[in-house]
DNA sequence: TGAATTATAGAACAAACATTCCAAATCTAG
DNA sequence: CTAGATTTGGAATGTTTGTTCTATAATTCA
């Protein structure tokens, strides 16, 4: 998982993934049947642990706009310092292999929708409480924070500065302000 | 130069190179060293056409604010529709060849500081005359709006439907309009 | 313990890869 | 028109790719 993460797809070889894990390469190819399916693995596997360990925070009781917020300041940390700008595996996979791997964009799509639906019940609440501006719809918004959210992944595996992530992530979280509707 | 746009980098053979451009292989190792020279050069390429002539529209005169919407929805226009799901060659390009690839990642470093200082200026003019909010400084809106466009860009690639893109883009304008300051 | 299943090491495979070479063809200047 | 340079087609290079094979070792389970 991490090989493809930092390296994608089809710069890591078999022969990199063996030396890396130790494991034997007949092993892997029992298991997993081929580089493709070892990698939807991988990719499964990120989304089961980073990705919703993170959709955890969407979760929380208490004030659902703390809730957005407690998720993007988690993703900016997770997306600074050394070593950590690698963007995210599944973004990263779509835009390399894009329209080519069908299970790739599958995915892509149906965990894009997942937390656009966590970020639209939020947000509904939200709205409904005041504390979330209703000038625009929830499912604007959620679009809205989906993109910003993409953005910010991509910007930081490309080397932006952290000064650059965390406007974006500030202003991102100034739209759900509320002002006069 | 499409070819690369559509497959990206790795994926890309200089088969496949020859056989759509009809040059030949040892031509093109002739003019532009190998593969990666080529690569440097389409990209050099998608940024003196496709790039260069979205960033005119950052320097139309008149509206400040009207330039910036103008530049979001011809990006917006440009990012939908068969055939041109395609993303950003640049972004996609860092993307996948990430920290790897020194000069691909200071092509996008060096594209997006330019950009970014365009939409300052902008951003700085429409700030002074009213017609955009001053709640936040010039800088900080323009990280926000490299980052909304950059987030555009990879949501296109990745087949987000049209209406996310639109909402990305409106909710993302809506940010600089002048409320109270 | 012993039979059956599974993992291992490492060689072997054909295909695809980026790159180079060479002789024939084409173009360019004087 | 012709000598020199460049471009072309196509074969050839050596490496790397993903994948499979075989014989041996380890593990599992009744």
């Amino acid at each position: 998982m991490s090989l493809f993460w930092r390296k994608g797809y089809e710069s890591t070889s078999v022969q990199d993934l063996v030396d890396i894990t130790g494991i034997n390469r007949a092993s892997m190819y029992n298991a997993f049947g081929d580089k493709h399916g070892l990698f939807v693995a991988a990719v499964d596997r990120y989304l089961e642990t980073v990705t919703s360990r993170r959709a955890a925070l969407l979760e929380a009781k208490g004030s659902p706009r703390a809730a957005i917020e407690a998720y993007f300041y988690d993703l900016l940390d997770f997306s600074m310092g050394p070593g950590r700008r690698l963007g995210c595996l599944l973004t990263n996979s779509v835009v390399e292999r894009g329209p080519r791997d069908a299970e790739v964009d599958h995915k892509f799509a149906s965990n894009l929708q997942g937390l656009e639906q966590r970020f639209v019940d939020k947000l509904r609440e939200g709205q409904r409480i005041g504390e979330i501006s209703s000038r625009q719809g929830a499912e604007a918004l959620a679009h809205f924070l989906v993109g910003s959210m993409t953005g910010l992944r991509v910007l930081a595996r490309g080397g932006a500065d952290e000064g650059v992530l965390r406007d974006l992530v500030e202003t991102s979280l100034l739209v759900l302000q509320p002002g006069m509707n």
